[in-house]
DNA sequence: CCCCCCCC
């Protein structure tokens, strides 16, 4: 089947006219001679009638002639042009995307017999623009659609976190905030509003400049100007180093058409640092654009830009169509099955947050770290350690959730993660997968029994458990080392001792000693040499547990008895001295139920007589998934 | 013109 060249096309384009989608033939492609890389490609395109030689293939299409695909004759679907103006003055179409609709063999040799437009707008036989194919600037938003954003999964910034220049929430976000104020999440753009592209000569300070997409900024061009928003900033840095010395920072930019760092150094950064602020929208014109070195970047774009003492950077005020800072979150679940080193956003509630340390590198160089423990809602965990300021200035007692664009997934303890240099933390971030977490959190995800990727020596769940039957503490003689040994297993509550479970202890907040009732209205602690008015009950709890193999008396303290017993000591207390019958209920209730028991055991020796002491650390729920794992873990050990 | 991405 013949396809049909867009007549006209040429001639519009060449004025810097939007044509939707123009269908072309490749007469001629060449690569333009330069060293630098990546090669930049020229083409001669043909409408059939005219041809159009002042054509550039935009650098993230170069494998289509890399891959011979892209050969003369073939037919092309422009599916995105855009038009640049070179330092000469000279205009240029720079093709953005396309299709090839028809290969060089299938279209068998030129169509038509084109001759060259002039591009000083003067023709011997000027065309009738008056095909329906394409629109003429300006177009209603609906016909023509905004550019892709396809390609954009995994931008990653630089240096500086929103933690850093937005106030961190004092307090998490509740669920009922959420309903309170529904719009704050909703109205948030987290992708780019594809129905409002780019006008071609929308409004720019003082002048009808046009402003062209970042992904179509290349080396050989100078006449740009560029809108778009910053994603990420650094802070400022020194170097030193055998070429010298000097101060720099950087920062990442984005449009709808794709993304780029920005570098100023010295008298730039004086002029710009405290002019570029990280989300806002700013007009950049007149910056050398130079090949970009992918060793240091992973951001899809072949060049970089260097700001100099022209370089232009202008607040704009209408930033509706600039996209905002785009993740695509990987359930933490998910990371299971992701390859180490791969760049990925994650987004978590902070479960738990380790202190900030301060580490010394194999370099030695001293920096601060922190370890973070974020949950998602696939139940899992995963750590994830910050480093410098961002390290030091985390603050997790509130739960918040934490949001981190580019981290990298590393497979220390199995699976872990860790923030760059150009990652983006983003604490309590306004975006709808923010609130969701948040309301998940609060209402279930606080309680449910999560296991953690990574392992780690301190966590009490997950890949490190020391699992045991309690026919092993006396099969391994556990507990007769120099160390108490720390096992966890699945047991059933026989019975508890109710006889001597409460104590009257001193209501000192950190003495728990027994007090001795004078009898008087005033209890005596020994230990702190006080008597007080009051006490507080403590619970020590004698229980019996049993598995499948045999059964065994532990200890349970305070915490773990409370858990044990569902009542605070409290209430267990107050029960016991006003209503016998519902204290003897609690004891009742707590038999027959099944727990996964964290505990310890130590060889103690106590009156010359030796015995094997279990105490319970933690009393953590058991679901019917874990209770069949454990018991066929217990199988085969029976069976080997 | 930088380019450090770390530690257990």
């Amino acid at each position: 089947m013949n396809v049909p060249l867009t007549k006209g096309a040429v001639e519009a384009l060449c004025k810097g006219l939007d044509v939707d989608k123009p269908v072309l033939q490749l007469l001629n492609i060449r690569q333009i001679s330069n060293a630098s890389s990546p090669p930049r490609f020229r083409l001669m395109m043909s409408d059939g009638q005219h041809s159009l030689t002042s054509c550039l293939l935009a650098t993230q299409l170069n494998y289509l002639s890399e891959e011979n695909l892209l050969v003369p004759n073939c037919v092309c679907l422009l599916k995105k042009t855009t038009n640049n103006t070179l330092a000469d003055g000279r205009r240029v179409v720079v093709v953005m995307d396309m299709d090839i609709l028809k290969s060089a063999k299938e279209t068998g040799g030129k169509i038509g017999n084109p001759t060259p437009y002039n591009t000083d707008g003067k023709t011997s036989s000027p065309q009738k623009v008056s095909s329906s194919t394409y629109v003429p600037e300006s177009p209603p938003s609906a016909a023509v659609p905004g550019p892709s954003y396809r390609n954009y999964s995994s931008p990653r910034g630089r240096g500086g976190s929103f933690t850093g220049k937005t106030p961190m929430k004092a307090s998490p976000m509740k669920a009922s905030a959420i309903k309170a104020s529904p719009s704050k999440g909703l109205t948030m753009k987290v992708s780019p509003m594809k129905a409002s592209p780019m006008k071609a000569n929308s409004a720019s300070p003082g002048s009808s400049a046009k402003v062209n997409p970042i992904a179509s900024l290349n080396p050989y061009q100078s006449k740009w100007t560029i809108r778009a928003r910053v994603t990420n900033k650094s802070s400022i840095r020194t170097w030193s180093n055998s070429k010298g010395e000097g101060k720099l920072f950087s920062f990442e930019i984005v449009d709808e058409s794709g993304e780029i760092r920005i570098t100023a150094f010295n008298k730039e950064v004086d002029k710009f640092f405290s002019l570029v602020e990280q989300g806002k929208v700013y007009y950049i014109s007149k910056a050398t654009l130079k090949p970009a070195n992918k060793q240091y970047t992973t951001l899809k774009n072949d060049y970089e830009m260097t700001l100099h003492a022209h370089s232009s950077i202008v607040p704009c005020d209408d930033n509706q169509s600039i996209p905002t800072v785009h993740c695509d979150f990987v359930p933490i679940a998910e990371l299971e099955n992701r390859d180490k080193d791969a760049i990925i956003d994650v987004i978590g509630i902070c479960k738990s947050a380790e202190d900030v340390s301060r580490i010394t590198t194999k370099n030695s160089r001293e920096v601060s770290k922190r370890a973070l423990s974020i949950i998602d809602e696939t139940g899992k965990v995963v750590t994830v350690t910050l480093w410098g300021e961002e390290a030091e200035n985390f603050d997790g007692s509130t739960q918040p959730v934490v949001a981190i664009k580019g981290a990298r997934l590393s497979d220390f303890g199995g699976r872990s993660l860790s923030a760059l240099f150009s990652s983006t933390v983003m604490v309590n971030p306004d975006i709808p997968q923010a609130f969701r977490l948040r309301a998940w959190y609060d209402r279930e995800g606080f309680a449910v029994n999560s296991q953690s990727l990574t392992e780690t020596r301190s966590a009490g769940t997950g890949l490190n458990m020391n699992w045991k039957t309690l026919s092993d503490i006396k099969n391994e003689d556990m507990g007769h080392g120099e160390k108490a040994q720390y096992f966890s297993c699945v047991a059933t509550v026989l019975y508890i001792r109710k006889e001597n479970c409460l104590y009257q202890a001193c209501p000192s907040a950190d003495c728990n000693k027994k007090v001795i009732d004078q009898q008087n209205g005033l209890y005596r602690c020994e230990k702190c040499n006080k008597e007080f008015p009051n006490f507080k009950y403590r619970l020590l709890l004698s229980a019996n547990l049993a598995d499948f193999g045999d059964n065994q008396w532990v200890t349970c303290f305070q915490e773990t008895a409370e858990a044990l017993l569902g009542h605070s000591a409290e209430t267990l207390g107050h029960l016991r001295d006003t209503d016998e019958a519902a204290f003897d209920e609690v004891f009742q209730k707590a038999n027959f139920t099944t727990h996964i028991f964290k505990n310890r055991v130590k060889l103690e020796t106590y009156n010359d007589e030796s015995r094997v002491k279990v105490t319970v650390m933690e009393v953590q729920p058991v679901d019917h998934r874990e209770y069949s794992r454990r018991l066929l873990q217990n199988i085969y050990k029976l069976a080997r």
